[in-house]
Order: C-alpha cells, then sequence, then structure tokens
DNA sequence: TGTAGTATGTACTACTTAGTACACGGTGTC
DNA sequence: GACACCGTGTACTAAGTAGTACATACTACA
C-alpha cells in the first residue's frame, strides 16, 4: 500500500488526540464502526482503506472533508457517480473539458452557477 | 443481476448483426478478449457486467459511447474519476450543484466552456 | 449426414474486498 | 501488582470480481 491515507489519518487523528484522550485509536474505531486492529492497520497502511462508509465517518470524526478522504483513499463518492450516471454524455463530456482547466476557472464556474449568473 | 446491461449489449449485438455475421457472440468475444460462454452469461444479465477494458472494447465493437455503456453498467470511467480525485472539493461541489440542472442547462454549460465563453 | 459454426450450461479458479476475533506486550496509575 | 487502557500481530472468513475451460445441444448447408 503506498497511499498516504493512512498516514493522513494517524497524523490528523494524532492532531486531535493532543488535546482529546477520545481520539485514541480504540475509541476511533468503536465510534466508526471497525475493530482497532483494522483502523491500526488502515493506519499504517497495511491494508487498503476501507469502504467509503467507513471513511465517511472517519472524515466526520475527524472533522474533514468526506470527498477529500474518499480521494486520498482512491475513490469517489457514490452519490457523485449515481449524478454522472445519470447523464454519462454531458458530464463525461464537461469533466473532460474542465479537468485541465486551472482551479480559479473551474472555481468561477461553481460560483457562476450556483449564483446562476451564466 | 437486474440491470439492463446484457439486454441492451444483446439487442445492440443482433442488430449489427443482421446486417454483418461478424457480430455473432463468439467473434465478439474473440475481439474483446474474452470466452464465448462469458459473454454469453453477460448478456443474458446472469452475471455483473464485466471490467471497466472489456466494456470500453465492448463499446467500440459495438459502435456506443464508453461512458454510456458503462453508466449501464453502474460504473463511471476511471479518467473521469481520477479528475474528480484530483480536485475533489471542487468537483464534488460543481457536479452536486448541476445534478439537478436540467440537461439544457447543463448543455449549455458545457457549450460555453468548450467555446471559452463564459 | 457430417461438419462447421452458434449459443449455452456447469464447474472451477485466482484474486480482491472488507473486514472480525483474539491474543500479546507496553504504559500508566492507584 | 492488579486494573485499565493502548497499539499491534496473527489467523481467519465470507462475499464479491472477473473471468477460463470444457461439454452439450441446436441450426444450416453442402
Amino acid at each position: 500500500m503506498t497511499t498516504g491515507f493512512g498516514d493522513y489519518v494517524r497524523t490528523r487523528r494524532e492532531a486531535l488526540r493532543a488535546h482529546d484522550d477520545r481520539y485514541s485509536l480504540r475509541q476511533v474505531a468503536q465510534r466508526i464502526g471497525v475493530e482497532p486492529s483494522f483502523l491500526s492497520k488502515v493506519e499504517r497502511d497495511e491494508t487498503p482503506p476501507p469502504s467509503e462508509a467507513k471513511i465517511v465517518a472517519l472524515a466526520e470524526e475527524l472533522g474533514e472533508d468526506a470527498d477529500v478522504l474518499l480521494a486520498l483513499a482512491g475513490k469517489v463518492s457514490s452519490d457523485l457517480q449515481a449524478a454522472i450516471r445519470k447523464r454519462p454524455e454531458l458530464f463525461a463530456t464537461l469533466i473532460r473539458e474542465l479537468k485541465d482547466l486551472p482551479d480559479r476557472a473551474v472555481l468561477r464556474l461553481v460560483r457562476d452557477v450556483r449564483d446562476g449568473k451564466w
């Protein structure tokens, strides 16, 4: 496993733990619903990242953006996938069009869409 | 299996076959690189849709849009996923913003982006 | 009628996913 | 020195993924 997923989670968890004992590996594992040994392996990148559901729970637990954590795990949220699958040609074209544009261009687009002014 | 994926592929292949013998199940199977028995099961929805690579090959073979065929198989092209994973927050926001907008709105957006006028 | 091509059915396999169960050894503390 | 956590190591599993291999049975035609 060469994703930085585990590292990232561990670092983040340890940071929270510095101020709050409730962020021990065991307690976090229990709250997100996995065995401590499993979370341990995940954090050491000894096993691939867990399922989407667990990652989302983990993101919530760590105060992180779920999409970012999923991305780190090499996944894309299933609701986004569903949206794309509903109109595959449309979204495929759009995403391929945008993928090489700079952040600020995409960001401006997002804002314009949100404000309905485009 | 209750996807219409198999049905769709079979219908499409039979249609091509009406004009061209090279579209028998066996020959198509060979060209896309699977065993005939496997393609048979796929077309009868007796087994889940094949891997992305085989679906893309199948789309090419059938003259269909790969993204559409992938969507029918409940998948999203890995290059789109990669694009999203590179900037998860940006794309997640955009897609969630667009997912309930009507086709024509999204389409217009796609065109505007392509023409660089937005 | 045999043989070439066609679709299908059955059995099997190797790999991956997504974990659990449980024991072990370390650390702190009362 | 016993109790309570802590992280980790080892072993296991149940289900899904992505097929292959081989045998069977039908159809067409020469």
